[in-house]
DNA sequence: CAAGGCAAGTTACTAATTTCACATACTACC
DNA sequence: GGTAGTATGTGAAATTAGTAACTTGCCTTG
């Protein structure tokens, strides 16, 4: 198939086939099939089929697919397959529990440079990163060639942070603050906020209440 | 309208009107169209004012929505116009930050119960709640009235505490775990793991580099 | 007090996503 | 080496979501 736009539904759910087939590989399974992956993954088994035909034929007809083979084919297709450089700037409580997050490095996210404005905070180290100044982020984020950026600062810094990213040429930013950022249209940006999943959460209890 | 099933797409947007409407109150904007709300949250304005119509007729027309009866009718659509009693099982790094967390109690969430399994954390203090032992989970998730559970374990160990969450009646798990977990259709699911949206990025960042 | 402007609510349409069903191709066994 | 079994890949059908166009009703102004 291959073609040329994908939905991002497709894009969110391949990242759980890489979860869920990783699982799968460490308990010693070898080969999958579409119907054993979908129902892991909680979906419909062509949906699968027709997910992964935006990228190739990865399977084996009459056999199913090849566990390891299909982790590195998705990874590949996602672009997850190399390591992305990012730095981290808001230093607070969410912050530093990122920093210390090991599984950054293990999906091959590596922050590479920790920010804030704080002076208090400026030259702590964390997690063996030294906290640098935001106002020298452009020079660094071009010398460490770093390609994503991640806010953790509070709301109202939010945009101010973006924009030195933006400036220093970052081409993606993961955004924890609870606010909205404007960025130019090549700079992609995407909002983590779990409090929107609590709010589905306590939207379908209430339905079901009733 | 006031129709029956209601898209989770709507919910998770409802969510973001919420948000952008409570800066806007903040701003001191009283009235605010659809049109001009749109803009601020980055959709369509026919989406917002079928996505309310779902529920009831909240604007004026000629006129707009009034800010503050927005934020108070989509609220108590979707159900979050009370206090959630919640309950936190694992006491590791995200366990603390989001113990910490002022937003919960802000935006309605109330943790009101701390669990681990490892002996040396229980009896700690922390945000003013004491860590508890999770095999003593169901006594209390039964005294306390806790509707919904927040699991922040190791992967290895999220399936047993949405048991022990399960088994004492909570009717939704947040699950931060990178773990599927396996629940009665009656009690809902709901995961979160940043990964995914890093994924999203690191694909549209490769996307469009070609 | 009437008329016009304006924005919500609603219906009709378009586009997209998901599911189904079948043809294809591979493996294994006889 | 052929045949039966099985699970993929795919095109078409069904469903769902999103957009645009229209109607309704409120507010303001002359």
């Amino acid at each position: 198939m291959k073609s040329d736009h994908i939905p991002s539904a497709t894009i969110q759910r391949l990242a759980v086939y890489v979860q869920v087939l990783g699982w799968m590989q460490r308990d010693q399974v070898k080969v999958v099939s579409s119907e054993a992956l979908a129902k892991a993954c909680d979906v419909n088994p062509s949906q699968i089929r027709k997910d992964l035909a935006y990228f190739g034929e990865f399977g084996v007809r009459g056999v199913g697919y090849y566990v390891e083979d299909l982790i590195t084919s998705i990874k590949r297709s996602l672009g997850v397959d190399r390591v992305w450089r990012t730095a981290l700037v808001g230093v607070g409580n969410l912050g530093r529990a990122l920093l210390n997050h090991k599984e950054f490095k293990a999906r091959g996210f590596h922050i590479v440079g920790a920010y804030d404005c704080d002076p208090f905070k400026i030259g702590e180290v964390i997690s063996g990163l030294e906290v640098m100044c935001t106002k020298t982020l452009s020079d660094w984020v071009k010398e460490l060639d770093i390609e994503i950026g991640i806010i953790t600062t509070p709301p109202e810094r939010a945009q101010r942070a973006a924009n030195h990213l933006i400036e220093s040429g970052v081409k993606g930013i993961l955004n924890f603050a609870p606010a909205r950022i404007t960025a130019p249209e090549n700079v992609f940006v995407e909002y983590v906020d779990f409090f929107h999943q609590l709010y589905s959460l306590a939207f379908s209890i209430t339905l079901a209440g009733q």
